[in-house]
DNA sequence: CCATTAGGTTCCAAATATTGAAACTCAGTT
DNA sequence: AACTGAGTTTCAATATTTGGAACCTAATGG
């Protein structure tokens, strides 16, 4: 129907999983009645779908302290995720080899529901930092990689993406409107890379390249993020090639991917 | 009713979400078909738990080829669930320590479920492999951190962890019986230190420490890999110190660690 | 020290969503 | 043209979910 009510959700599964997005938004472990006014479900309610969720190991329930945080299990079931469904696999040699190559933090980003969601990145010297940054969400308006990727999105989903964006001015340079924003995504197709230059953070500057798979569609988007203090405008816009070229590698990668056979005894 | 039937799981989330972990087990794209034999469900039912998990982005459906993999949603989840329920955030320092004194591999791993979940690593040399092993699950019973944290656990919970175990030899070293293995593990208690001698991949050694909060509970181990060709078993012997050193201090930290403060407008 | 409240938990009849056998659709075959 | 297999939809029967209200505790405070 045309009904455009908020048909926010399927069934008991969808209700219970907005819960659990609803725990996992805190950030931190909350109790039962920090998340009631929140989740707009009767107290009755949520406390079933919070104990299924416990029960199922989606959430870990804090007996001392009775708080509720997101489960192990999520993790077992996201690095599936991340294995299978995520560029990350398939760009890993393209992301070493950049990493290697221009010895600056790398990002790899997928579009999510209009936000950046990062599935992979490099360091420019530390170990690592893990999952830390794979799996975290950014803003799309405002971020090499989110803009580079709304660039490529075709007029439908783009104004839906648009709708979701929440244009806060983090620095001033921020993009604020939807067509100063639709502006700088004109210019980003025509380059082929898009800049943040201090839009998200001060002292922080990006060149981002959009993954097109062979039908056009973008699928992704790579970035080199650079502090302006020790890289110059230049030097950044210098980074266009390679970024360029490691996005169409990782494009290619993709087109060709088969998943690797498996079998178990 | 008084239909013991299998009362399996609760309800229907429980139900989805068994299909959720079943798909996630294939470690690949899979159809319907695939599915439906293992799943155990009515035809219909099962291609609505599908629906379901694929509207709320739990799954991924490729409309191409017709296949189900687990959705980024997971991804966006375990990044919350990492962060706020693992041992991973606490610990990162004591790891980027540890990884920078003896230079080789080392994991830190939780118990899930009888088997061994490692939730952050640091690698001897390359930038990361992330996700890759983060979320990774292996076995307990043949691995230094599986059988560190196996040895402090109450009886109860061993015993039920044991029976999950499944004994495979990987090697020719691997304990392959519960009984082999409850000896290791009062050895493992005396010295304060699991060893994992080539039992689960030839040619791969490592030395394990358990992390132990404040009340005695096994939270977590830690490890260091390497391999037997670069490193001697009186060298391996050697890192004992250092790894129960460290984790000692994560389990110091643990017992301290409050959640930061979080406030958003 | 009892009264009061606030955070949690349990009940249970009514309302509803789930169930799954069967029928159907749409390729690809034979 | 009839068949087959994979995927999708239907719909009445029925098991599940629902949530208002009662019920437990600790805590709090007068």
């Amino acid at each position: 129907m045309t009904t455009p009510q908020r048909e926010t959700s399927d069934g008991t599964v969808g209700r219970t999983l907005a819960v659990l997005d609803l725990v996992a938004e805190f950030g931190r472990p909350v109790r039962f009645a920090e998340i009631l006014p929140k989740a707009g479900l009767p107290k009755a309610t949520l406390y079933r779908f919070l104990q299924t969720l416990a029960r199922q190991d989606m959430l870990a329930f804090d007996d001392s302290r009775q708080t509720y945080a997101p489960g192990m299990r999520l993790v077992r079931l996201a690095h599936s995720a991340w294995a299978q469904s995520s560029l990350a696999p398939v760009a890993q040699d393209v992301m070493d080899h950049l990493a290697r190559d221009i010895g600056q933090t790398i990002h790899l980003a997928q579009l999510d529901n209009g936000a950046v969601l990062y599935v992979d990145k490099r360091n420019a010297r530390q170990p690592v930092e893990m999952f830390a940054q794979s799996g975290k969400v950014g803003p799309a308006y405002c971020t090499g990689v989110g803009k580079a990727m709304l660039a490529h999105l075709p007029e439908d989903r783009l104004a839906q993406a648009i709708s979701r964006q929440s244009f806060h001015a983090h620095t001033d340079r921020t993009l604020t409107t939807p067509a100063a924003l639709r502006d700088d995504l004109a210019r980003i197709r025509e380059r082929g890379y898009a800049l943040d230059d201090e839009e998200h953070e001060v002292g922080i500057a990006c060149i981002a390249a959009p993954i097109l798979s062979g039908n056009g569609r973008v699928i992704g988007a790579i970035s080199v993020t650079t502090t302006t203090d020790t890289t110059s405008r230049d030097q950044l816009l210098a980074l266009a090639g390679p970024v360029k070229e490691a996005a169409a590698q990782i494009a290619a990668a993709a087109d060709t991917w088969r998943f690797p056979e498996h079998k178990q005894a």
